[in-house]
RNA sequence: GGACAGGUGGCCGAGCGGCUGAAGGCACCGGUUUGCUAAACCGGCGUACUGGUUAUACCGGUACCGCGGGUUCGAAUCCCGCCCUGUCCGCCA
């Protein structure tokens, strides 16, 4: 969430950004019920003052004919009666008048918010400009030694490529149909050393963020209130991607959301609290199951491991001081610490600065890790695909967004509570890293070398054999 | 799922219609005393919005005692709904 006292200040800002972004919303509408909100509630305020002014003054005299009523005799009381009713008429109208204002401030609330909710952080100054995902600029690329991704596969490895389907299905890593069977579309089952390999590469990426590098360990609930998706700014604008469970239509309670990142148990789970400064910065780590609707992708990479409706991600969430240097600092540490990652990992990538159209909503800033998939891409005129790269990791920074809706605190060293900055990114999401890790070390027998890293996690195997194919 | 009990400031905890933004204690900050530490004593110490002014300094107003609504001239206090926590029973990975 923006801060409204500086979109008062300068709403120029905020609709540059929005239009940046791509993004519509109704900033004009949005600033005429603030002030008309602003108003009220100062017309309120100044009639609750008075009101309370009168029943301090009325009050004990009321108390004191209440009393004489009690003893008093049959002529007395009706004088007292009358009194009374005096009395108590005096704030009558100041009463009716407070209520009047409470009905109308209570109509533009929803709407305030609602328009609020919706204002997106202005991407920073030196994100660029750009109309699609299309114009986002290429940061760097890395290649293990002896790769090079300019060439095809073919002329790096000798032989041609099979895409990770061809792989998955001849090894028996996975299993669309029966997940299809009981799920539905985008649904799969990881299989035999296909789920081996899914949670040792899950165990790998977590070991290495929370052991070589100090992320605290965490578990998530993913199922949440809505306040989690609101707070860690999904909701309202992605609220169709995430899947609802209805409990309030069974009578009590309230819904739940299903999340699609460990980020929005990590980032809710400081909400409402103020953070002793000295703990700052959090770093925090999660591996978690996720889930997408991908409402709005029918069509778009319906085979395969790429988008599918469940999945495990390891992520890496920092909640630090609210200062522009601190954040920077630690978004290219968060990139860093997934270059050595995939580094280790043997994988081709490289870091896309996103432009302006591609930050969503929330984000200030935010760069994308994308592997190369040869396995990917338009098909050459031999048949053979031309590889791609595709996205898979994603570092955001925010400043204090996220942390102003979730009202999530520090005290600096004047004793102010402010809202801290927070970041996150990918640490490593499976099965969809699988993609290329099979893609790339494949070999030419149709068998997958396993790199180095995750043999610990592989009982000690090196390779993936075809003839290792199970079937259940 | 059933039956009780309860949700008050950073924490513990009193209040149960007006004198309560809220006793008391702990923690924290400043000071006095002290060879140092500790102790003792004195003082300070919520958040948000809003007005006086342009400012995180000062003064005023409003709201906030789980959340929402109601009763009342007036609600932390009474009533209703919801959420949450604890204990016991039932069920169960």
């Amino acid at each position: 969430m923006i801060d409204i006292k500086i979109l008062r200040e300068n709403p120029q800002h905020f609709i540059d950004g929005a239009t940046a972004k791509n993004i519509d919303v109704a900033i004009p509408l949005l600033l005429e019920i603030d002030e008309q909100k602003r108003s009220l509630t100062r017309q309120r305020e100044e009639h609750r003052a008075e009101q309370k002014r009168i029943s301090k003054e009325i009050g004990p005299q009321i108390g004191k004919l209440k009393g004489q009523l009690k003893s008093a005799s049959e002529e007395d009381t009706k004088a007292l009666e009358t009194k009374l009713a005096e009395l108590e008429a005096k704030p009558s109208s100041l009463k009716a008048e407070i209520q009047s204002l409470d009905e109308r401030i209570a109509t533009l609330e929803p709407q305030w918010n609602d328009l609020l909710l919706h204002i997106p952080q202005p991407p920073d100054e030196d994100v660029p400009k750009g109309e699609s995902a299309d114009d986002n600029v290429q940061i760097r690329t890395w290649a293990p030694d002896g790769y090079d991704v300019s060439k095809s596969f073919a002329e790096n490895k000798g032989f041609n490529p099979r895409p990770h389907l061809d792989l998955v299905n001849a090894l028996g890593l996975a299993d669309f149909e029966r997940g299809v069977k009981m799920a539905g579309t985008r649904h799969y089952m990881m299989t035999g050393n296909g789920m081996r390999l899914h949670q040792a590469m899950l165990r790998f990426a977590f070991d290495f963020i929370t052991n070589t590098y100090d992320f605290t360990p965490m578990s998530v609930p993913v199922i949440l209130r809505e306040e989690c998706m609101v707070g860690t700014g999904f909701f309202p604008t992605g609220r169709d991607q995430a899947y609802h469970i209805q409990e309030s239509q069974r009578g009590s309670g309230h819904d739940l959301f299903l999340a699609g990142t460990g980020e929005v148990g990590l980032m809710g789970m400081y909400a409402d609290e103020i953070i002793d400064a000295d703990k700052l910065p959090i770093k925090m780590a999660t591996v978690s199951t996720c889930f997408r609707r991908e409402a709005g992708a029918a069509g778009r990479d319906t085979a395969g491991l790429y988008r599918i409706h469940q999945f495990d991600k390891v992520e890496q969430v920092i909640i630090c001081k609210a200062k522009e240097e601190e954040s920077r600092k630690w978004h290219t540490e968060m990139l860093s610490i997934v270059e050595q990652l995939l580094q280790q990992l043997q994988l081709p990538y490289r870091l896309l600065q996103c432009c302006t159209a591609d930050l969503g909503a929330k984000n200030a800033d935010m760069i994308d890790i994308e592997c190369w998939m040869p396995g990917r891409g338009e098909l050459r005129k031999d048949g053979q695909p031309m590889g791609d790269w595709g996205e898979t990791h994603s570092a955001s920074r925010l400043y204090d967004f996220q942390c102003r809706r979730l009202n999530m605190r520090y005290r600096d060293e004047e004793g102010n509570t402010v809202f801290a900055h927070s970041l996150n990114n990918t640490v490593l999401a499976s099965p969809r890293i699988l993609i290329p890790l099979l893609e790339m070390h494949q070999q030419e027998d149709g068998s997958i070398a396993i790199p180095e890293c995750l043999h610990p996690y592989m009982n000690g195997m090196t390779v993936l054999q075809a003839e290792q194919l199970q079937d259940a």
